[in-house]
RNA sequence: GGGUCGGUAGCUCAGUCGGUAGAGCACUGGACUUUUAAUCCAUUGGUCGUGGGUUCGAUUCCCACCCGACCCA
């Protein structure tokens, strides 16, 4: 691991380095690699660590018991068990005097939600609900609870919204004792007849009233809310039940995808599925999670990219197609970087680099427009302008603009750039062109600074293993990315289809390979065999959906609008 | 991988220059038939992230480790 991880060092590019996490990396792909312990004995130090450690969690929950229930059964007659504490051990009291009866009921059945009834009644004046009886079924989890002697308030979340239940002795009689006994989480069902309280607040006036589900654990404080970040991201369900601004991220995500949805279909796109699990992890330059195929006994990657099966299609005759979906890629973790992300590919025949700039421009002013209605983006105290036409400046003028003093003529001279290199701490193989040390330049000194809207495009070839070359320059592709906050939001080119070089491109990529580049493509023979039939001449398009999300809903961290975002095992 | 910060009651947080810890909310009991973080009174609640070390004594000091946040790579 050791020799991985000095390797990936070596093979230079920042973004080597970043994602060359060696060590923990390759044992998240081992561990992926023997599903099935009964078969395959797993390496001995790695069980016997897991055993210890589930000793260790034995005998502390033993310890916790023991004087757990010495305090319980002196004190309250309550016995708890494992990690519970007192809070727990009251509602599960309450729970097992429930399980007389029906303890979990699946009988209830509302007939309205909470802002389908704030949106038609909220604005009716107080008397009128003297005149107009509006009987409702409503149910939802309990967020609060106040109870005054004779008269209570409640306020239950359903799927929309909240809504207020004012409870009484009369006529509620038995079931009011019972609620005042409920807690908050609980999930509670009333019926009753809407009105407004004193202070104005649409209710529902509840003559019946039934608990639906007992909840055990505790919401968090219902004030300060979930500030732990960790158990936001560990406990989801947790924090969706306290934080409707995080479950608006999710809501606003889905509409996100929706849309692009929509913008391809109206476009006669064709959505598709293609392998998650290759036997060769292509279209992209990342190193790979490996699993194994117990019954075919061979180890198999999950994919990094779906793009040169979606370019099989092609060939095919599907003309337009796209796919929104997983990739996976063996790289570390940060505030942008998650093991597994959705990417949106598209590709369309007779299209080119250029055409695909314009379409995510469209793509982009559209959701601008669906999703927040304005084009004018904020982000973490910046705003972006999507109203604009976005600018289109190639690698080169980047380089030139802020790298003050470098000379244009020389940008294609390896040894003028290595100098440039050192002198910027960016690491290079001996066999890095000036291809490379451009885009790892760029990557360096201009990336970053690229924060309203902006097309990168001419990207080296050498970098840029699978796009079509430029026609008076061969030096360039006719590919492009994106670039808004200083991060890539997408990448998108002409797609390469002379299959002869498409294998020259792979035989360069193999050799990368062999220099130390972890990250090189493998070499396809079926892809090849795919372009000798024919591709049409086509652009190919990639969206980091994770990304675009977080741009659009203002989060800072990757694992803002992921709902369950990889975590280390607690 | 490196650096900084953090992990104390169910939640949000104080605190201990080394003598086994407090507040608010929640919970439990009591009062209260229109509340909005309801209010008032009383009580309860803790392996102070884990494991070692130093010490008469560690939650506090030292070391290692685990988990997280942020920055850098």
């Amino acid at each position: 691991m050791e020799a991985a991880e000095g390797e990936a060092v070596r093979a230079g590019s920042e973004q080597a380095q970043r994602r060359g996490q060696g060590a923990r990396g390759q044992q998240v792909g081992r561990e992926l690699g023997q599903p099935d312990p009964l078969v395959r004995a797993g390496p001995v130090a790695h069980q016997g660590s897991a055993h210890q450690r589930r000793d260790r969690r034995y005998h502390a929950r033993a310890r916790r018991r023991s004087r757990s229930i010495s305090r319980g059964e002196s004190q309250a007659g309550v016995v708890m068990s494992d990690d519970e504490n007192k809070l727990i051990a009251e509602r599960r009291a309450k729970l097992d005097k429930l399980r007389g009866g029906t303890p979990f009921p699946n009988d209830f059945r509302r007939d309205a939600l909470a802002d389908q009834l704030l949106t038609a009644y909220g604005d009716r004046p107080t008397e009128w609900f003297d005149k107009n009886v509006i009987r409702v079924k409503v149910g939802g989890r309990m967020l609060a609870k106040r109870v005054m002697g004779k008269a209570s308030f409640a306020k239950i979340a359903d799927r929309t919204g909240q809504i207020q239940i004012f409870a009484q002795s009369e006529p509620l009689g038995a079931s009011y004792e019972e609620f005042k006994s409920w807690d908050v989480g609980d999930v509670l069902g009333a019926e009753g007849a809407l009105f407004k309280t004193k202070t104005g607040e649409l209710s529902v006036r509840a003559d019946k009233l039934r608990l639906l589900v007992k909840s055990l654990r505790p919401l968090p404080d219902k004030w300060h809310g979930l500030a732990d970040q960790e158990i936001r991201y560990r406990q989801r369900y947790v924090d969706l039940i306290v934080s409707p601004q995080s479950a608006q991220v999710f809501k606003t995500r889905t509409r996100v995808i929706k849309y692009l949805r929509d913008f391809l279909d109206a476009q006669d796109f064709l959505e598709v599925e293609t392998p998650m699990m290759q036997t060769i992890a292509g279209g992209a330059v990342a190193r790979p999670f490996v699993t194994h195929h117990n019954a075919l006994d061979m180890d198999l990657y999950l994919r990094i990219a779906p793009e040169l099966f979606l370019k099989r299609l092609l060939v095919g005759g599907f003309e337009r197609v796209y796919e929104i979906n997983r990739n996976f890629r063996n790289e570390g973790m940060s505030t942008r970087h998650n093991p597994e992300f959705t990417m949106l590919e598209l590709y369309q025949a007779y299209a080119d680099f250029s055409d695909f700039m314009s379409l995510v421009e469209r793509m982009c002013q559209g959701l601008c427009d669906t999703v927040l209605g304005s084009r004018r983006v904020e982000y973490q105290g910046e705003v972006y302008d999507f109203a604009q036409p976005f600018r289109r400046v190639t690698i080169e003028d980047l380089l030139v603009h802020f790298n003050p003093g470098i000379e244009r003529a020389k940008l294609r001279d390896v040894e003028y750039l290595r100098g440039y290199c050192d002198r910027l701490g960016i690491a290079y193989l001996p066999g890095d062109g000036a291809g490379k040390l451009q885009f790892d330049m760029f990557e360096k000194t201009a990336e970053h600074r690229l924060l309203q809207p902006t097309f990168v495009y001419a990207y080296p070839a050498e970098v840029s293993p699978l796009a079509r070359r430029n026609d008076s320059d061969p030096f360039i592709t006719d590919r492009f990315e994106f670039f808004v906050g200083g991060r890539e939001l997408a990448n998108g080119f002409s797609e390469l289809n002379d299959p002869e070089d498409q294998a020259e491109r792979f035989k360069q990529q193999l050799a990368r390979k062999e220099a130390g580049d972890l990250e090189a493509m493998q070499y396809d023979a079926d892809y090849i065999r795919a372009l000798e039939y024919g591709m049409p001449p086509a652009a190919g398009l990639g969206v980091g959906i994770d990304r675009l999300v977080m741009l659009l809903t203002n989060s800072p961290s990757i694992r803002d609008v992921l709902l369950f975002p990889h975590m280390r095992p607690e």
